[in-house]
DNA sequence: AAGAGGATGAACT
DNA sequence: GTTCATCCTCTTG
C-alpha cells in the first residue's frame, strides 16, 4: 500500500505554528536498521527560529547544531538533550529560515513489537512512544539522521499523510513543556495535542 | 581549555 | 514531589 508524502509546499510554508497543528494525524514511519515502525502523530511543538528565544535559532543564532534548521523545509532536526535523549523536529520554511516542528508524542501503529523492544518494555503503555525522547528510542530515530529528508521514499524517516484529518476542535493548545526561561516566549501556546488521546506526554511543572 | 547547563525520562519516596 | 543519569554544545577565558 502506498501512501502520499507531504510536499515541499507544506513544509516550506512561513507559518510554523499551521504546521504544526496540521502535522497531527500525519503518521510518522521509520525504517531504521531492518525495522519498519510507523506512528499518528498526536502531539508536536512550534519553534521559531528568529523571535522566539525558546528556539535554539533563536534571533537566527547559527551553529554547528542550529545549521540544519536553516535548510528549507522537509528534513529532519535531532539533537541530543541531557545528553540521553535524541528529539526529534521538522524543519520548516523556506530555506534561511529556521523554523522547527517538535514531534513529541505518537499514538503507535504499525509494528509495535519492535518498539516495545527497543524500549525495552514488558507491556504496551503510553509511555511507549509519549514524550519526544521516548518516541524518538521506540522509533530508533538517532542523532546520526540529523538532516535526513522526510520526503524521500528511501529516507529512514518519512512523514505520510493518510487522509486522517484532525478538525480545529479537535485541538488543545498550551505552553510549550520545558522552556520557562524562555521569558514571554514560554506563555505562548505552541504545543498542540488531539483531544482525548491517551498517547501523549504529561505536562511538567 | 574548561565548565555549565539543557525542548527529558525513569526510578525513587 | 525529588533526584539523577549522562554528554554534547555553547560560552567564556
Amino acid at each position: 500500500m502506498n501512501h502520499p508524502f507531504l510536499t515541499p509546499d507544506f513544509y516550506q510554508s512561513e507559518d510554523v505554528v499551521q504546521i504544526a497543528k496540521d502535522l497531527l494525524g500525519k503518521y510518522l514511519v521509520t525504517e531504521i536498521d531492518g525495522h519498519v515502525a510507523a506512528g499518528k502523530i498526536v502531539e508536536t511543538e512550534a519553534y521559531r527560529g528568529p523571535d522566539d528565544k525558546a528556539c535554539h535559532a533563536w534571533n537566527n543564532r547559527l551553529t554547528d547544531r542550529t545549521r540544519v534548521m536553516y535548510e528549507a523545509g522537509g528534513v529532519a532536526y535531532v539533537y541530543l538533550c541531557y545528553g540521553i535523549h535524541h528529539l526529534f523536529n521538522v524543519v520548516t520554511g523556506p530555506q534561511g529560515m529556521a523554523h522547527a516542528v517538535l514531534i513529541r508524542a505518537i499514538e503507535p501503529t504499525h509494528n509495535l513489537e519492535v518498539m516495545q523492544f527497543r524500549r525495552d518494555m514488558t507491556v504496551i503503555k503510553p509511555r511507549l512512544t509519549a514524550g519526544p525522547g521516548a518516541m524518538s528510542q521506540a522509533l530508533g530515530i538517532r542523532t546520526a539522521l540529523n538532516g535526513v529528508s522526510l520526503m524521500d521514499s528511501a529516507s529512514p524517516i518519512r512523514i505520510e499523510d493518510r487522509g486522517d484529518r484532525i478538525a480545529e476542535s479537535e485541538i488543545l493548545s498550551g505552553p510549550r513543556v520545558g522552556v520557562e526561561s524562555a521569558g514571554e516566549c514560554a506563555l505562548w501556546p505552541w504545543r498542540f495535542v488531539v483531544k482525548g488521546s491517551k498517547w501523549v506526554s504529561a505536562f511538567r511543572k
